[in-house]
DNA sequence: CCACTAAATGAATGTCATTCATTTAGGACG
DNA sequence: CGTCCTAAATGAATGACATTCATTTAGTGG
């Protein structure tokens, strides 16, 4: 993954323009690396209902009000979350594998690391490119694979979009409840979805998130496929 | 669409498993339809952000703790809210058309109806449809549509669950700012990204965000209809 | 050593969802 | 007709929160 210009570790103030820099400050405790860091931290030990902004101080032996100097809102630390997540979706199929390949990887990865963290997913679904520098260096990967695979160039962004959109809701069904077909009392009335369910019941084995996942995800790639130009890579 | 049986009706009783009527009490002022219709009335006219309980008691003429006699948590009322608005979802093309449109038409509405209420989409995507029977009706008649389709029956649930899935993330993408793919400073590091959003916005007229459902819906639709087998409707 | 500034503090604020002890009032039953 | 029983409504807490702000702290460049 190319490296991300590190639009992330300059220090947040509040609304001046351009303040002159006179007299450095005492050395900061705290900087959104550090932030970021222990809210990944924090997340992961206590999920995102124990993540308060006062829980956050806590782990960072900091009054609650300081994080406020760093980022504007509880939704700004969430971002950082969500940028600095996206590093660990695998883009690296795409410089070694050929394009099918390397969007499945690309998408399993994607999805896997956000369904541990789908409360992330309504911020990064509508959030500005430009506001996370790392998440823009994947969309980079992305879009470099493929105009290499021969994609035509007006439909890259509308591709990807359809991609993600697909991934993240994805991502939910991981997190379902083992029984969310099970339609109780009401069964007798809905033939039809109650007989595919046992069916699917049948089957067996893997997860039935993944099953589904799968399956769209080869309609996807077979459909966005055919409209790449032939060609190498 | 289906009667949904009305589960919806029956009052809220806290734990008690089957506790014996024998006085009837003073004529309710709530009940759950009640509350269903001041909520999603509240929902549209302040939006997610002032739908307190507070705001709909007071929508109600009633104090917020009287809610709670008849759902147990604000959670409960927005799942009132998601599963009375899956009433407005399309079917209809499951009893008309071919296949293809019937999926197409039904895919597209159930976009439109939830794009305009994204913070329903963490509840829903999660929900067990034992909770929310006119959502299961809606099951039954797209279920019942892919069978009559020659749809391999093991299969129906998988390929509803991918569509929903990319679905609801498309929903979310109806509400992105225009601007989100602007990656301002940073678009000088990403030259095959920038590209690819400049030549998509050549193509001018159209939503992105519509787009973006075509390109995937129709790739859905495509790898999906492979697996039907040989049949008529 | 002084002035300036970013950063930290700690004490409010205000907004919520949710709980609970009480009250209210209609119907069933004697 | 009066007395219970019960569901439903009330209104006053509670306890989490995120967020704000006046004030203090302590490096650093001049």
């Amino acid at each position: 993954m190319p490296a991300a210009t590190s639009a992330t570790a300059e220090p947040h103030r509040p609304d001046a323009k351009q303040r002159r820099r006179v007299g450095r400050p005492p050395a900061a405790v705290l900087d959104l690396d550090g932030i970021t860091a222990a809210a990944l931290r924090l997340v992961r030990k206590s999920g995102y209902d124990g993540f308060t902004m006062a829980a956050l101080a806590r782990s960072l032996n900091v009054a609650p009000s300081a994080i406020y100097n760093h980022v504007s809102s509880k939704r700004e630390v969430l971002v950082l979350i969500q940028d600095h997540l996206t590093s660990f979706v695998d883009v690296s199929a795409f410089e070694t594998e050929p394009w099918e390949q390397a969007v499945r990887e690309w998408a399993w990865s994607y999805r896997d690391v956000f369904s541990r963290h789908t409360p992330l997913i309504p911020v990064i679904a509508v959030l500005p490119v430009a506001d996370a520098p790392k998440t823009l260096a994947m969309y980079e990967t992305v879009s470099a694979g493929f105009r290499r695979a021969g994609f035509p160039q007006e439909r890259i962004i509308a591709a990807i979009v359809a991609l993600e959109s697909f991934i993240f809701g994805s991502a939910y069904d991981v997190t379902a409840p083992a029984d969310i077909f099970d339609a109780g009392t009401l069964a007798a009335s809905t033939p039809n979805f109650t007989a595919a369910v046992a069916s699917m019941g049948e089957q067996g084995y893997a997860n039935q998130a993944d099953v589904a996942f799968s399956l769209g995800l080869e309609a996807l790639i077979a459909g966005f496929g055919a409209l790449r130009a032939s060609s190498p890579a």
